[in-house]
DNA sequence: CGGATTTCGCTACCACAGTTGCGTAAATTG
DNA sequence: CAATTTACGCAACTGTGGTAGCGAAATCCG
């Protein structure tokens, strides 16, 4: 199945990647040029746009590439489980450039290939979230009786609310407060 | 308080965002190119940027020209007020284009400038929400005590977190669901 | 009536995303 | 071996967002 013609340069890939990834570290989405990239990783652009077709492409690459499962194991107590979740994903967002995050959802909202790759890298979380959720609701945990979903929505969604509209701060504490709303306060045992 | 100098061309600014607005609405941010929209306007590209400095900037201001503030007087009854608010601002943000949003935070989050605007633009929605809950939870509608700000959070922030994370629709159902997760089910009378 | 000041249109320019064409290097197949 | 096929680098090109410089209006102030 090895092609016919000349193989493709496996370091072209690896240097690439790396450049386009310092680039968009420090910038965000706008401010990652192909130019450069290809420059700062010795690559011809035509080489580069062989390869991803587009800027949006290489973001693609880049994220789903940069996508590390965070190995999580529910314990048997839901409560900790969830603020635990929600803790580090509030604290992950707070720590990545909010400049970052608002050009790769501008980018996710123009691209369709981009949103994919965004919906694809927190599926796995929310999927996560959302197990946690449902056990939490079947030991009777939960205040109110909607469906799992709209909890995780209500458990995440404020995050991003907070990040990208209100401008305030993610706090640890903050995600504490939101788990508690749903949860309901701690029950003294 | 009349300008010294020679005054501006009142007639650029509505030409100007008609044809960008006629640009915007067949084939989103990326097609809307800011040669063509001064080209239409019958208007220099430098006229145009002396007023907006940027093409984000102009959408911004297409955006902030096109709302419409929806007067809202409060009831005596806060659910009926918080659904009637909640799917308001869902049918709002669905009715958008989703580009035109994102644009809106990323700029928000690169410019401080910008970042105001747009705070002040959702002030007058927020602040409201905030009284509607506040009143329910005077009222002892609401399921859990927490601050009524983390409560609109729990309303609002959903809605976005589906518009720009996971692209899911935002259906009026869906509003009510919010609200009903958050006050507990509608009591028999 | 002069300046002073600001806007406007114009040309030219820069860096960027993305494309095209061509010559050449490296592999497979006969 | 030769022919084919694919990858690569290079240069030139188009259209884009955005900027700089210039001369020419249009207004206000003295």
């Amino acid at each position: 199945m090895a092609g016919r013609g000349r193989p493709r340069d496996a370091g072209v890939e690896q240097r690439v990647l790396a450049a386009a990834m310092a680039e968009i570290r420090r910038g965000g989405y706008d401010a990652l040029s192909v130019n450069r990239v290809a420059e700062q990783a010795g690559v011809a652009k035509t080489t580069l746009y062989r390869r991803w077709p587009s800027k949006a492409e290489l973001v693609v690459a880049l994220i789903t590439h940069l996508r590390e499962d965070v190995p999580f194991e529910p314990s048997d107590d839901p409560r900790a489980d969830l603020t635990e979740l929600v803790t580090a994903i509030a604290t992950n967002l707070a720590s990545t450039p909010t400049t970052l995050i608002a050009d790769l959802a501008a980018a996710a909202a123009r691209e369709p290939r981009v949103g994919e790759a965004v919906r694809a890298l927190w599926a796995e979380r929310h999927r996560a979230v959302t197990a946690v959720v449902a056990k939490a609701q079947e030991a009777g945990l939960v205040l109110n009786h909607v469906s799992p979903a709209v909890l995780v929505d209500q458990l995440v969604g404020p995050l991003y609310y907070r990040l990208l509209v209100t401008g305030e701060p993610l706090s640890p504490d903050y995600a504490r407060t939101l788990v508690r709303s749903v949860l309901g306060p701690e029950e003294s045992r």
